[in-house]
DNA sequence: AACAATACCGAAACCGGTTTCGAAATGATT
DNA sequence: AATCATTTCGAAACCGGTTTCGGTATTGTT
């Protein structure tokens, strides 16, 4: 199985069984001409480094990166820690977002190192391993908290970073996010315009910024239009589907319901969906629901869910472009890039029943 | 930013800028010494030893990944290419099962390696390239067809690797799988029970061995039951919700429909419900639909969809296990593992609405 | 033709660990 | 006290590359 045929001469030596220093000898070089020849220097004459490139295609000589990089002194990898995933539901995001996170960063000749985090630890404490033991140069953190363990001890350490989502800190480092208080202007803006007056809104913890930020672009908006903020309509969330149900059933128990319901992500709506359904909601007829994050498979269901969608692949990508800028100079001023989110209707929502129009001529 | 204060004396180092040979020099000792002590060599006295840990664990000294492994020959990495992922994601189970692998893999000192595919070049050339540059020690594998090129590359290089999923050769390499010849069987004689006479198949597409396992299963099992094969009920599908729409379609707009529609994947069984929504059939009252794979989303949706589910941590952590071995001693014989996959009953199936029974009499 | 400048390559140190081998120190034995 | 066996550690090679430095060989100059 592992037997290499013991030909009179080896012709095929299996990929990758070649030294730097076979190649130096069969040339009559040495390792350091070699490897200068194929790095591109100055100092090799064009027929020896002909004859260098020619012999190492021709042996298909690949350099061992485990060496190339402990001489280097520099890993050429970014860590990505994965966040507990309590049997959390529709998690499409973390795929993509590791699929183009991965494929920007081979661009760069970058490994992508996918760690997962051991709830039973301090949230921290990957990271820490992977710093002390040397196995990455940066990494790409998403799902940030406002107050978030993993950017302090990052910060600290002086590591580099970049997030997905702002933080308290976020002057202090790298960042990429998407617009959400624009995104729910904007929902909240064409909910409004289709006749609604009471909108609800289920937010995701107090813990995560980007749902603060959806929170107050939907109050931002209200405002706006002249619309009273009631709190009893704005409900707490935990960005799942479970915690959908729980705050749509509070919502739709309310003597005056809301007529539409904005969502601090899909997972969330779906829930409420779920929860409309079974309290006798028709959706839209009777309540509108809209989501956030743009998963594929809210096409599918019925209605299909109307949500605020963003390109994960600019994310990734736009993220190691941060990081890459950061490695190459860490001493250049933070930088961070806001994406903006666009709203994908798709019928889960609608005009209200009754079009009760209060004092919809001052605004807009 | 980067900047450790230089006091008196350097009480506070960041950490891992402690080497091997700082150690030993602040100790009075070689490096060899330092490394034997602390790998447990039993030639190291036990005053020495724990002197040698003591000045460790206070200097915080974690030795360097990349050292350690070149001079130990092995890289302690596995890889795991994401297929190229088409417009259509419905990769819940992608992120999981990375999850589950790379904390399986933790368990074990094994870092993971995620890397993306290109769509423009060769399945195998993530592969090639991988083994070429020495960056992995074996692969996990996952979404096998049954004529695999990643598989024959590996085997003709003697790479170690487990796949998840049968193929072709899976006599000659570890493998994990779900049983989903025994789990089609299952569902379909539940829908049988159910008195279900025209019961219609969406498939995957051929290249999947795992599809055409679970056609098997589906079709043995209406053998079992004296039930007719009707060819024009068992549709091909490509395991997207796209696919299951058109397949749906095709099916529901034959002269006799089928009561049921057994889907391969659920991301195709919510496509089939999308469909029959629109050509107009309730389900589960006009037509039930059962999928596969288990998705979290399919408890959220109108009528919550029926599904056969499996543990995604569990084929994570059982295809770590198996690469393990193969790693520690490559001329064992080569292994498998069978999984079984369970009914979960959550709505989407039902009694037909008119039961014809014809001889059912005969069987079960 | 003598000399300086340049092109080209070899030698060796280095990255940060591991592991083998042998020598010195210690302890046991007679 | 001399001999032998053990314990314990130092020295050095090694993993597979990269990079600095210096010395020839070659070329260019006058």
């Amino acid at each position: 199985m592992n037997d290499v045929k013991a030909g009179p001469e080896e012709e095929w030596v299996k990929s990758g069984e070649v030294r730097i220093s076979d190649l130096a000898a069969e040339l009559g070089l040495t390792k350091g001409t070699v490897s200068r020849a194929l790095n591109g220097y100055e100092d090799i004459s064009k027929k020896t480094r002909k004859r260098v490139m020619e012999a190492a295609t021709k042996r298909g000589y690949v350099p061992t990166t485990q060496a190339r990089r402990l001489a280097m002194g520099l890993t050429e990898t970014i860590g990505l820690v994965l966040p507990p995933m309590p049997s959390q539901p529709v998690n499409t995001f973390v795929s993509e977002f590791i699929n183009s996170v991965s494929a920007a960063l081979h661009l760069h000749g970058y490994d992508l190192l996918v760690h997962s985090a051991n709830s039973e630890e301090s949230e921290v404490e990957p990271y820490r391993r992977l710093v002390q033991s040397r196995k990455v140069d940066g990494f790409i953190i998403f799902r940030t908290n406002e107050k978030d363990p993993r950017v302090n001890y990052l910060l600290n350490e002086g590591f580099p970073f970049v997030t997905h989502g702002r933080t308290a800190r976020m002057a202090e480092h790298d960042w990429f996010d998407i617009d959400g208080e624009k995104a729910f202007r904007d929902a909240t803006s064409h909910l409004i315009k289709l006749g609604h007056q009471r909108i609800g809104f289920v937010g995701g913890g107090k813990e995560f910024f980007s749902a603060q930020l959806r929170l107050k672009g939907f109050r931002t908006m209200l405002e706006e239009c002249c619309l009273e903020n009631v709190p009893s309509l704005e409900q707490p969330g935990d960005l799942t589907g479970q915690g959908g149900e729980i705050a749509a059933q509070n919502l739709l128990k309310l003597t005056r319901p809301p007529t539409a319901i904005l969502c601090a992500n899909d997972a969330t709506a779906l829930g409420v969906m779920k929860a409309a359904r079974e309290l006798g909601f028709n959706i839209p007829e009777e309540l509108s629901v809209i989501g956030y994050d743009g998963i594929a498979l809210g096409a599918y269901i019925d209605p299909p869910l109307t949500t605020l969608t963003f390109s994960i692949e600019e994310s990734g990508k736009e993220m190691v472009n941060l990081l890459m800028r950061r490695l190459k100079n860490p001493d250049l001023p933070v930088i961070s890039k806001l994406a903006s989110a666009i709203l994908k209707l798709r019928g889960s929502e609608g005009p209200p029943s009754s079009i009760q129009n209060k004092n919809m001529e001052n605004c807009l």
